[in-house]
RNA sequence: ACAGAGGUGGACAAGUGGUCUAAGUCGUCACACUUUCAAUGUGAAGCCGUUGGUUCGAAUCCAACACUCUGUCCCA
């Protein structure tokens, strides 16, 4: 029988969630989804120095709106928990410890400060093989005065105790075979000082008694993999250890290196996937939510970067992906972040999905920008004729606020060049016939508009543009006679009269 | 510096020894349609990091070199 399924997704509650966290929740969903298996959420919350109140909070909001909803976590629960390692603290100690009974890992005394100055006397310092035995620890201290310090409470962390020219390799997911040599890992930091583990420890206890199968994080860890391998070997076993799979990074789109925050507040894209206001500087950043992205399509464009099926479909639903994803199929090499691509995937989604799916945060959009909704028939219909024209969400608010209320500022310098008495007439008589046609349909508004700049002896053209500016403020929109249609007799008729006002 | 990873048009990708004088999407530009902006359709530009090798044949296999990235915190 074999093992079921078991992924986790393990954030630091810090911040806002970048991309790339996202990217690895949804290749985590999808694969433990498509397996029959559980996505667990956990938080490692080890570094209280860094502790963000509402941090975590947000990571809920976001997987709920992602709909990448965890089957287990610290706020849902399961049988594995607690899901919060700082609740966990007292599990980690005894590992390190047995460590250091075995001889595979040791207690170093060195202070930060220490530390500190030893990196900056020697280039390049690592605490390894070769540098160990010059520094503070129960490898070069005497047993006694080890026993003695610790018995007093002296501040140390546990390191793991690196062996020497030793081949640890393990097969990636994504990449195959990648192998180290022992000597030029450095010994890390397995407990700290405050009796919490680091992040090594961490993930392999955790993993091991959360029952994890596989494990998949961001390219960056790679090269401290051999330590978490290690520490398999030592602790439960190499057969035991979940398979990796190393992400690749998402990479900035302007010159080379990982996407960060600031790539996204220099170049005007967002960068997290839900608006993040640090509660220290009360610095706002936004995300793709309130740019206006659906859901739909910010799962769908950050599935297809470092992944693809092989065919050349790129439009694909969550159901679908959890069909098809495979991570043998996810690229090695890190993929540039492209906010145009982005924004045609949200365009295309907006385009193929039914109105009603995107309805209520458009009339929330509106809402926020004074406009209320009081006709459903008609808000349906005003969303079906203008969903083409918009990428983003908010495209909406510009695109249809003139189907609800007349626009606030007339462009009338578009107008006034050639604007000249025939067309003041034209418009005065189109007032007129306008006044008699009954029923107010699309076909006859034509008809008589066009009916009377003949009469005119004017190009129906010369007074379109005119008369879409009338009626919507500005030079964008759907077809004149499609919104006239909409906005009904009065509205019409109110808003030609209003803008001849302006052009006297 | 050391270690690991990576590489196909401006960006993302398909392609894993012959059907590849390769290429889909985004973007850019042009044209068509048109009632502005879109949508839609048509077209244009652009060659597999470099060198060498294996082979009848290489984007695809091998090697070297260059380049880029990631990591080298009591961060994750």
């Amino acid at each position: 029988m074999s093992k079921k399924i078991r992924v986790r997704f393990a954030p630091s509650p810090t911040g806002g969630l970048h991309i790339g966290g996202v990217r690895t929740v949804l290749y985590n969903y999808l694969f433990a989804k498509q397996h029959g298996g559980d996505f667990i959420l956990r938080i490692e919350d080890t570094d209280q120095t860094r502790f963000v109140s509402g941090a975590e909070e947000y990571i809920y909001e976001t997987l709920s709106w992602c709909g990448l909803e965890p089957d287990e976590s610290p706020k849902k629960g399961g049988a594995f928990g607690p899901y919060r390692q700082s609740e966990r603290k007292d599990s980690y100690r005894k590992y390190a410890e047995q460590l250091v009974n075995e001889g595979k890992a040791y207690y170093a005394f060195d202070t930060s400060e220490e530390l500190e100055t030893k990196r900056k006397n020697v280039a390049n310092f690592q605490y390894n093989i070769a540098s160990r035995i010059e520094m503070k620890n129960s490898l070069t201290l005497d047993q006694d005065n080890v026993k003695k310090l610790l018995s007093e409470n002296v501040p140390h962390v546990i390191r793991i105790k690196m062996p020497t020219d030793e081949e640890i390799k393990f097969t990636d997911m994504i990449r195959g075979e990648v192998a180290f040599n022992s000597s030029q890992v450095d010994d890390k930091v397995l407990l700290k000082a405050d009796g919490m583990p680091t992040y090594h420890l961490a993930v392999v206890v955790d993993d091991h008694l959360m029952q994890i199968s596989h494990a998949f994080r961001g390219e960056e860890w790679l090269p401290s993999a051999p330590v978490h391998i290690l520490l398999w070997r030592y602790l439960f076993g190499e057969e035991n250890m979940p398979q990796w799979a190393h992400l690749p990074l998402i990479l900035k789109p302007d010159g080379n290196g990982k996407l960060s925050k600031r790539d996204g507040d220099r170049l005007g894209f967002p960068v997290f996937a839900m608006d993040w206001t640090d509660p220290k500087s009360n610095e706002k950043t936004t995300g793709f939510k309130e740019r206006g992205f659906l859901p739909e399509a910010f799962i769908n464009m950050l599935a297809l970067l470092g992944w693809n099926e092989g065919s050349e479909q790129e439009i694909f639903s969550l159901k679908e992906l959890i069909e098809k994803f495979s991570m043998e199929r996810v690229h090695k090499g890190g993929a540039k972040f492209n906010y145009d691509k982005a924004k045609w995937f949200n365009h295309e989604w907006i385009k193929k999905f039914p109105v009603a799916s995107f309805q209520l945060p458009v009339e929330i959009l509106l809402k926020d920008n004074g406009i209320n909704i009081d006709d459903p028939k008609k808000f349906e219909k005003v969303l079906e004729l203008v969903k083409d024209r918009c990428t983003l969400l908010t495209d909406f608010v510009p695109q249809s606020s003139f189907f609800f209320q007349s626009p606030e500022s007339i462009d009338v310098s578009a107008i006034q060049p050639k604007w000249d008495e025939k067309k003041n007439r034209f418009f005065i008589e189109l007032i007129r016939a306008y006044e008699f046609i009954n029923p107010w349909q699309h076909d006859d508004l034509e008809k008589e508009f066009k009916e009377i700049a003949a009469a005119s002896q004017i190009k129906p053209g010369d007074v379109l543009l005119p008369f879409r500016i009338m009626l919507v403020g500005g030079k964008f929109g759907p077809g004149v006679f499609d919104i006239a249609a909409i906005i009904g007799k009065e509205e019409t008729i109110k808003r030609i009269t209003h803008t001849l006002q302006l052009l006297k």
